[in-house]
DNA sequence: GACATACTAGCTGTACACACCTAGTGACTA
DNA sequence: TAGTCACTAGGTGTGTACAGCTAGTATGTC
């Protein structure tokens, strides 16, 4: 049953030496889209191998990554990707749902055409994806969504912790969003759908509310997911 | 004008080797105490001369701190602590005021008789402040107050938030607060009273109602301040 | 005297060797 | 046969040397 995980081509990059930054990113997409799910081990060297570079880098991008909830390390035994306890998924939604509400009436800046543009783009993307799904394109347009969203958030500090509540939820969402392909695609459809509407005609507040909508409905359908497998035991 | 920093004792850590997340909560303490003012410069030489330690342990511990948003590192220069803008420093307590307001509806846990015997103890610790003002003493005390708040806060990302917005605005606020002796006294009395009204009388909804209207006042002073300050230019 | 350039001190970034810790395995013993 | 202990493989934690970058200073030239 885990068996779904997305494959992923073997990422190349080159003789150029990545930044930390772009290792830290990297590491964190990888970590998301479940290209290491939750349980799975990270070994510096042989992350610092695949990147061409030393340990110490390597350390100190995965010790950030630490810093954001992610992954958990032991001496003596290794950096495992954190499996969130139900407890904690509920409480990151939660937050989410909260931190959505919130777009509106904090430091709320301009939409640019640039961003109503990249959200006409996605709902084409993402029509095309129905007519032939792919779990890998799934996550990505799910997470060209989530940048674009986050790119509208005024506040500094809010933008940070959309981030991260983001970071957490987004294994284990693409987990189970995965696994109903038709249902997945159509949920994206209509997000956009009323994510278009609310840019167009509405504001920052409108975003917000369609995000927290769509925030419970995915809450929704890891819960349904989570009885089912408590059920199964 | 500048010269109103906190002195404070060359702190030893004797022969035992600090582990990284001491050094790091350390570190951090003197940012927020404003040992390191904004704009001061962390030496990694020097912390890991004072810690016993190499270089590598005290990158980690700043690697971590610079990814809270309290230091900034630039290569060949060195890690300096942030000084955030007035806009930043806006956003910081806007989303402190809307944090506040989510203690009561997100996961709540009960309160233990134990927090609320910290509470009255802190009451006590204030008034005895007032008697005998000193800055280091207050920053101390508003330290545990908020220690106290978090450990009440029962969804664990919203304390991870609560706690990192606490971190960016606590140099600024003691800045300000320190400069008023009494004013400051006064108004962690007056936030404790209410503070121990919350715990024994209401819950966790009226604990975040009181830091809310406290963070309020504390930001309001703050405008006035940098009000005052532009005036001088 | 003013400006451009070369130099230098001092910092962070990286590589690598080694110490330490942990879990698993195998042999030895009651 | 079951239980205990020593050993080992493989991981992270730390120390150290050196490379690379930057700002400031001194020097030389116009």
């Amino acid at each position: 049953m885990e068996n779904l995980d997305i494959e992923f081509t073997p990422d190349s990059f080159g003789e150029r030496k990545p930044s930390v930054g772009i290792m830290q990113s990297e590491i964190i997409r990888r970590i998301c889209f479940r290209k290491y799910p939750p349980g799975s081990q990270l070994k510096e060297a042989e992350l610092a191998a695949e990147f061409g570079v030393s340990r110490t880098p390597v350390r100190d991008a995965i010790s950030r990554i630490k810093h954001l909830g992610l992954v958990e390390t032991c001496n003596g035994v290794g950096t495992v990707v954190i499996e969130l306890s139900d407890e904690q998924i509920r409480h990151v939604y939660e937050m989410r749902m909260h931190l959505a509400t919130l777009f509106g009436s904090m430091s709320a800046k301009p939409i640019s055409e640039a961003n109503k543009a990249c959200a006409k783009q996605l709902l084409d993307d993402s029509k095309a994806l129905q007519q032939q799904f792919s779990p890998k394109r799934y996550i990505e347009l799910n997470h060209q969504l989530h940048n674009l969203v986050t790119d509208l958030i005024g506040n500094t500090l809010l933008q940070s912790f959309w981030q991260q509540s983001y970071y957490q939820a987004a294994s284990t969402w693409y987990r189970i969003a995965t696994l109903a392909e038709a249902d997945a695609a159509t949920g994206l459809i209509l997000e956009l759908n009323e994510l278009n509407d609310a840019l167009q005609q509405g504001g920052l507040s409108e975003v917000g509310f369609v995000q927290r909508i769509h925030i419970g409905y995915g809450f929704q359908r890891i819960k349904e997911h989570l009885l089912a497998a408590d059920a199964d035991e």
